[in-house]
Order: C-alpha cells, then sequence, then structure tokens
DNA sequence: CCTCTATCTTGACAGTGTCAGGATAGATGG
DNA sequence: CCATCTATCCTGACACTGTCAAGATAGAGG
C-alpha cells in the first residue's frame, strides 16, 4: 500500500533525499542556539536524523559545510539588499543607503548566517564557491558607491564601515538606545547615518 | 647554593607564582594562533607548563579564562585610546577622531583580543570585572562625543559604528585598498572617515 | 538481472572540557 | 620549632567532539 509506503519513508529512509540542504538548515540553527564557538557536527547530523558521518559525504569536514553555509549566506545577503533597493526610490544616492539598510536588515534577520560569514575563522574564504558570493556581495555594494558618483577607495571603505559596524554593533546588543525605537525611528537613524558615511555631494 | 636553588625554580616549581597573568599571557598567543573557536584549554595549560586543569583553580572554566581575558583587554583597549588622545590636538574634535584612532589601532595591534571581546559568544558579560570594563570603555566614547556638543544618542551610535566597522573590517583582511597604503596615509584616511561621521557642526 | 556507484551507518581513535580526589608547599598559630 | 591549615597544582576518569576506515544499503545503468 501507498500509504504504507509514506509511512515506511517518514520513518527512516537510508537515502534522506535531499540531505545536503537538511545539513545546511540545520547548522543555522545550530549557529543560532548555540553560537559558532560551541558547534558541533554531530548536533547537526543529529537535528537532520542521520549519523554523525554522514555530512563528511557532502562537505568533507566541519569547515566544509560551515564554508558551504557561510556561501548560501552572502547569496542571501545580496538577495536581501536587492529587496530593499526595489522599494526605495530610483536615485543613485537613494539605492546605496537602501543597500545599506539591507546590509543592516540582513544581519538582524539572520544573525547566525552574519556572524558566520564576517567573524568566523572556521570558513575556507580559498573555497571557490565562497569566493565567488563573496565577491558577489561586496561589489555590489561597490558599484552603488561608484553609482553616487565617487571613485575613491575612500568612500567605498567609509559606507562599508558604517553599514558593518551598526549591522554588528545592533545584533550584539551593544547599541541599547534602539530599544525604545519603533521599527520606523530606526529606520530612519540608520538612514541618517549612513547617509552622513557619503561623501557630502 | 643560591644558583642551583635558582635552577631548580627554573625547572619545576610546584607552586608557579603567577601562574594567573601566565594563563592569561598563554591564552592570548593562542588565540592569536588559533582563533577563538579552535582554543583549547588544555593547550594553554601546556603552554604555561602547567597540568591540564590547573585553569580551573584561577578561572573555573574556560568562560572563565576568557571572561578574565576581555575584561584586561578592555583596560588595554582604554588605555590604547588615551594614548591615541594625548598625542593629538586638545579640541573636543580632535580629541574624538583620536579616540576612534585608537579604536582602530587597538583592534589593529591586538586582533585576538579585539575578536573576543567584540565577536566571542564565549565570554560571560554578567560577570562583574568585564561588565565595568567594558562599561568604562563605551562610556568613555560616550562622553568624547557629548564633549562635542551633541547629545543625540544618533551620534554616539554613528562615531561608535564607524570605529567599529573600520576595526573589524580591517582586521579580518577585507578593506584590501590599504595595502597600498603608508600608515600615515592610512591614518589619514581612517580621520577623514571618522570626521564625516560626526555631525556637520 | 547484475554490477556499479553514491549514499549512509557503525566502530574506532585521539583530543577536548570538566569533575573528583590526592599531592605539595607556603602560611598560620601554638 | 613544629603541627596543622589552606591555597595551589596534579592525576585519573568521564562524556563528548571531529575525523578516518570499513561495511551496509539502495538506486541507476548496462
Amino acid at each position: 500500500m501507498a500509504r504504507y509506503d509514506v509511512q515506511m519513508t517518514m520513518e527512516k529512509p537510508y537515502h534522506h533525499g535531499d540531505l545536503r540542504s537538511a545539513l545546511l538548515a540545520a547548522a543555522e540553527s545550530e549557529l543560532l542556539e548555540k553560537g559558532v564557538e560551541a558547534f558541533s557536527l554531530r548536533s547537526v547530523a543529529k537535528r537532520a536524523g542521520v549519523s554523525h558521518a554522514a555530512p563528511a559525504h557532502h562537505f568533507g569536514d566541519a569547515t566544509g559545510l560551515l564554508t558551504a553555509l557561510a556561501a548560501y549566506g552572502f547569496q542571501e545577503f545580496l538577495a536581501t539588499q536587492h529587496a530593499f533597493e526595489a522599494r526605495a526610490p530610483q536615485t543613485p544616492r537613494d539605492q546605496l543607503i537602501a543597500a545599506g539598510l539591507g546590509y543592516v536588515g540582513f544581519a538582524r534577520t539572520r544573525p547566525a548566517l552574519f556572524k558566520l560569514m564576517f567573524g568566523s575563522q572556521r570558513t575556507d574564504y580559498s573555497d571557490a564557491a565562497l569566493g565567488s558570493a563573496a565577491e558577489a556581495a561586496i561589489g555590489h555594494l561597490t558599484s552603488q558607491v561608484k553609482l553616487v558618483g565617487s571613485v575613491a577607495a575612500q568612500d567605498v571603505a567609509a559606507v562599508w564601515a558604517t553599514a558593518h559596524g551598526l549591522a554588528d554593533l545592533i545584533i550584539a546588543g551593544r547599541i541599547s538606545v534602539i530599544r525604545d525605537f519603533s521599527e520606523d525611528d530606526l529606520q530612519a537613524m540608520l538612514a541618517t547615518i549612513l547617509a552622513r558615511s557619503l561623501p557630502g555631494v
């Protein structure tokens, strides 16, 4: 009977079907709860319902899994920036600020991924997938700055550092004043600070 | 003979004398070489020449050691900012920028400590020593902003985020353009970016 | 139908943090 | 001067970790 087959399948199929994606999702949850430092590969495997050595075949070792997760994170990161830009006015300056807001927004929505991507030593940036994904995300910000009119490396560094600093401090819970802010007020404050980092054209 | 006694003492005294300080120093070296995630308490003990359980009596567990190290880090952090300020002009604005340069300077000089203080989950900020040390360092920056004339929380967040973002991205090696910069050019660029984060009084 | 290959499991190993109990040495009080 | 006391450090054990080797399973292709 089909019903029985399904139940068998649900219970314990030898081949998972999409273990790679399941492990990535489990790893993000693991990071969110325990942090990068207490990350356990065996615990991730248990979350996905497979044996402790199953991840090895898909990712090699723990660094391989975290590297793949970081690469996925940069894709999401770029997508978030694009989503923010789509809702903003189409002037270069507004678009750049929207990218900055997306930068911070991603960090607040996926803090585990953000910390992995920017604050961890357990990722291998010589990996092709991670390298190109990271370069795409950073290149986007750079091109946005150029569209505003600046070609100075100093201006890229300024807006990037401002967005990054805001993101990092906020998800660390260190900017305590924003607790009393509404979401709109917070966005307005972030936009003001980001705008200030641009050369005052 | 005194000489023999000294040699005996150098070889293997049962009581270390200043094991607490030795462990903190060894821990910073360990962090610098391996990173926070690969940090090993047993390896730190081996560096200090004691058994693997010796740190427990001084720090409780691994988190206790890293917490104490972070508290020490915030003292050094504040001292670095003061050192930068001492060499700068005595105007409020120059003093604040000097504090920001000290912020980045500390991160570049002691990256392991900086990452531990701002990017790790293995520190206990409910600890009294760490809490007060961190508050002292952050309170300093806040008071510097107020001296410039601003009382808006937004301005504190702006200059803090800018300094923090620059520090974090630089020690992560992500701002690649600075590789071609001389030290003076780098300081000038940082000062320009930091100055931009202030309200344009 | 039979092999081939990708996928997953089991079992083992060295290394980790932490706890319990014992050894040592400097300090304290008689 | 000596006995005890306490802080300091060591040894041994436990559960847990990541990784490797070898075997089991199932789907795919000839």
